[in-house]
DNA sequence: TCTTTACATGAAAACGATTACATTAAAATA
DNA sequence: TATTTTAATGTAATCGTTTTCATGTAAAGA
């Protein structure tokens, strides 16, 4: 089905060589020479081979994406972004995640080392010891997306943590005029969890509330956890008004727990959440969050990779902040 | 970083095919040999260039994943038993869909022609002719996901969405005793869509109950589409017991529905949808609907595809037909 | 001991593209 | 017209691996 381009070369009575530079539109070649090369080659179905060419030029418009784990909408939306980016450009995703069996780091090094991938995406959430290793010994261009700058050595983007959730307690205290806000915390080996609980943190600090650590309970992100936690805040003799969850998982496990408590929300208890998923605007009452742009984040990614892969520079690394958006629901009274 | 195979048989002292031979445990290579090549190749790191190998090779341990979008649960757990699989087996998974600029067509005719990838999974709600067309004169391994088996020249996994609908409506006709039951349908150039429908009219006709045509109502499988058509329905004077949804979006579209209209799910009318997505067992009241594994199906997939790869035959094809679940909730009275 | 067979390894071609360098033809200059 | 410059194309090497075929060596049989 598909041709060579010694076959083409032989059809347009031109040499591989004067094929080959029409196809990458090389200026050196006639206008003429080049339109018989490009009509024989639309006509004969030709195609470069792709691992060819990437095995002489060592160059791959392959991306490596890899995640932490294959599941839920935030990667989801991630793999879409970069595939968006992908396609406009001519390069093609491949994905990979850590599959309990296997640490990032291992999958990192895989592909680097195969040859497949021309760039990596790395979304972790946290850079541990081992990947900044490996990052560091790494020839090949590398985008971190996590929820921390905490790597200058590649290009990252990360998402606004810490400004979101501080403006979402911000909004509590000063908008609704709630005191007594708990918080539900992702796991503090996670960045993101990490940059959420500070800026909780600091803006009761700024507003000049104590803190009640009885009322901060670290989460797993899952809304079973989520569940967990907030059966345990309230029923507690002090309870608080408004549980910050920090993330939507977890907010929807608030909500199991109000039903099963027969508390209704937000009258008895209010909920926030964080990443703004797709279905928080489905419940009842609309889930009040801060949105994550997911899509964005791996079109933001992809295409700073591209852009690296194409000018591969060692210095100067971009840090993209990628500013989130406080969403009012109907979870708070 | 990594070196090459020539180096590495420069370091053992025997030949580039030796050490090829070596790393491809060819029984023809003494052991002793053997392991002096593997250990030396494990001390300097070295990695075949997959790229080279499967240029010459002339195959790929790549597998194509195209699909109609990169979108939500389902395609995103189908990916992860993809995954999972290529893992175990040391393939990889390359993602791809029709970006509203390329039609499905498009995205396999690239993947096939680039010489990339050396199998395809082809998600697709239905094969028109164009696609049809492309398989046939395919040369590339493919096993197609689809709602229906509806083109034999390939492997196939198939949900069945006829029976998944059937049992379901069984069950609230037999077990339940409603008989006045409407339907929200799938666009209806989607096979999946069109199987669920089938199923619904059987179970009504073998229960001896007349179908009501005003109670079947052609939704888009968003949330939005089965709140549209929930309020239609619910604003009926002659108006249905229990609305079937066809996938679990356009069920929370009923939900949604439910609550701006003020009635109660499930005292005032009842829901149940299909797909049983993450979220339905959060709904309130949690979701009746059928299960579709959809990890497994990308597990299954992913397995059959790569068998076909390994042993290329052009006849006797596998179709599998993957059975779903029905899950009771609280959503029927 | 000599021949045959089996085993282990090496030499070299091949895969399909790109690209440095060489070559030819045409245009510009003297 | 003779020479230099430029433009367009061809020749051939190259990338890293696999694999066919050839070769050498050791074991087996006579």
């Amino acid at each position: 089905m598909t041709i060579t381009i010694k076959e083409l070369a032989l059809k347009c009575g031109v040499s591989t060589a004067t094929v080959s530079r029409a196809m990458n539109d090389d200026p050196s070649v006639k206008k003429a020479t080049k339109d018989k090369v490009l009509s024989f080659a639309k006509k004969l179905n030709y195609n470069p081979n792709l691992l060819a060419r990437s095995f002489v030029t060592k160059k791959s418009n392959i991306i490596g994406l890899v995640m932490p784990d294959i599941f839920g909408e935030f990667f989801m939306e991630i793999i879409h972004g970069v595939d968006e980016v992908c396609y406009i450009n001519k390069y093609y995703t491949m994905v990979s995640s850590s599959h309990g069996k296997r640490s990032t780091a291992e999958a990192i090094v895989d592909f680097m080392s195969k040859g497949i991938v021309g760039g990596i995406i790395l979304m972790t959430p946290a850079i541990n010891d081992e990947i900044r290793k490996i990052l560091r010994l790494n020839e090949l261009p590398t985008v971190v997306i996590s929820g921390k700058r905490d790597f200058d050595r590649c290009d990252s983007i990360s998402i606004d943590n810490y400004n979101g959730a501080y403006s979402l307690i911000d909004y509590l205290i000063n908008s609704k005029k709630i005191k007594k806000i708990a918080h539900i915390s992702g796991p503090l080996e996670n960045n993101d969890a990490v940059q959420r609980q500070r800026g909780y943190l600091n803006a009761l600090e700024d507003n000049g509330i104590k803190v009640n650590k009885n009322w901060i309970i670290e989460g797993d992100f899952t809304t079973f956890g989520g569940q967990a936690a907030s059966t345990k805040l309230l029923k507690m003799q002090d309870r608080p008004e408004v549980i910050f969850a920090a993330n939507d998982m977890m907010a929807i496990g608030c909500y199991v727990t109000a039903r099963e408590l027969n508390l209704k929300i937000p009258t008895d208890f209010g909920v926030v959440g964080f990443d703004d998923i797709f279905v928080s605007q489905f419940l009842n009452p609309r889930l009040t969050t801060t949105h994550i742009p997911s899509y964005d984040l791996g079109k933001e990614a992809a295409t700073t990779l591209i852009k690296r892969m194409n000018k591969p520079e060692k210095n100067k690394f971009e840090h993209i902040i990628v500013p989130t958006e406080l969403i009012i629901g109907g979870s708070v009274k």
